[in-house]
DNA sequence: CAGTGGTCTAGACCACGCT
DNA sequence: GCGTGGTCTAGACCACTGA
């Protein structure tokens, strides 16, 4: 079960394992899983190899684990509540049939800001592709968008107009990038700079919408990361206290 | 700097060293922290020890890993967006000077459940106080909770009368457990029992707001498992794409 | 008492970034 | 080529649970 020839990690390999026999219900939510000696023994791998696996799915919420009594199979995780689809600005206009344009403000390879290189899991001041574009809505300017990319990933990429190709296209059909899963998160926030301000067209006093995402490619390396602030208004009926 | 005789595992007192210097500035955002060999030399412990420490503070975000180049420090997370007060209904309702009451639907040392087992983490069948209260404002029903404690923690709590007296005072002043932060999660839903429907004389179309809650003490041992559905309307004006 | 996970040591070899 | 973190081994002792 295990390829010791394999250039992938053992560790890693074991998490495979232990993951499938969950998600295939060999082991069901409520049971133990083998003791680290067990998991040693079958497939040869030392404790420490084991646990790191093990320590793994904890972290991962799939495992927990009770002193002196066992590994324990938890229910899988639900999905987060709201699924977004991977899908750039682009894509979405096009999608919904809503005519658009994108005008390019910035387009350099930068040293990697101290947030951005975090975010991007790389050293500060690392070669990071820097786009900063407008983006309109029936000639409306609506959307602000600073995407950050690392170098490494996609060499010559400045050379590229983006005001006439999407980004993910790009990743996609020049570097073979493919984007797998992601994260964005939305916070409402008042324009910063005087610059928002003009280039949204809105009033300083315009609470606007700020949204951080970071998507990753199937293997979990970063390869965007993008601040979006933008305009409009969204109503949501949640459900109240008192 | 490391205490061999502590009860304290050395790995733990070596995260804590670690965060000193980063909260109090000694290693700052974009900062390599030394190296593993070092640390090793530095606190005379093995160089399995050292990256237990670090591994740790990287799962926290402290700290980010790049090979080949070192281990750098993070600029501090920023505090959650939306920080409630660690308070009890009775609390909140005694401060807000609202009149409130209590009425004790369910109080029994149960087997615990799956999914509470694993929020609690412990072994599911493991003993669990169960506490199932209706809650009133100006004698009208809005609250439904069920909350769920290790019984380890709490023995012989069934005992207590919890129509006169809150679950919060309870494990401070009886059990001396003083609860130090926890995690709200709350989702729009729709009554799921007609017991629900008649408890809070609602139709069965009103939504609802469910609110799920974990609370723990400073050492991040869990204490309280906490369901809760209620009715009310609530409005947030957010910000909106287009 | 045996078995579990928790902590810890002292080694080893590797891939990778830098210079 | 040197130094970094990444992976891996083969041991050890402990505290706690449960029979």
């Amino acid at each position: 079960m295990i390829n010791r020839n394999s250039p992938i990690p053992l560790y890693y390999q074991l998490i495979q394992e232990i993951k499938d026999k969950i998600e295939s219900g060999v082991y069901e939510p409520g049971d133990t899983i083998p003791t680290e000696i067990e998991l040693m023994e079958q497939f040869d791998v030392s404790r420490a190899t084991v646990r790191q696996s093990i320590l793994h799915l904890v972290n991962e919420g799939y495992l927990r684990r009770i002193k002196a009594k066992g590994t324990f199979v938890n229910t899988r995780p639900e999905k987060p509540k709201f699924i977004g689809t991977l899908k750039g600005f682009a894509q979405e206009m096009t999608q919904k049939g809503i005519a658009f344009s994108t005008k390019v403000l910035e387009k350099h390879i930068i040293p990697a800001p101290l947030k951005v290189s975090e975010k991007l899991n790389i050293a500060t001041e690392d070669p990071v592709f820097h786009l900063h574009r407008l983006r309109f809505i029936h000639h409306e300017p609506v959307l602000i968008a600073n995407s950050f990319i690392p170098e490494q990933l996609c060499r010559h990429i400045e050379d590229i107009d983006f005001e006439h190709n999407s980004l993910y296209d790009v990743l996609e059909t020049n570097y073979r990038i493919t984007l797998h899963h992601g994260r964005r998160d939305f916070e409402p926030a008042m324009p910063l700079s005087a610059e928002e301000v003009r280039l949204l067209g809105i009033s300083s006093k315009t609470p606007i919408l700020y949204v951080e995402s970071l998507v990753y490619t199937q293997d979990n390396t970063p390869v965007e990361y993008v601040e979006i602030k933008m305009r409009g208004k969204f109503t949501v009926d949640l459900i109240q206290l008192f």
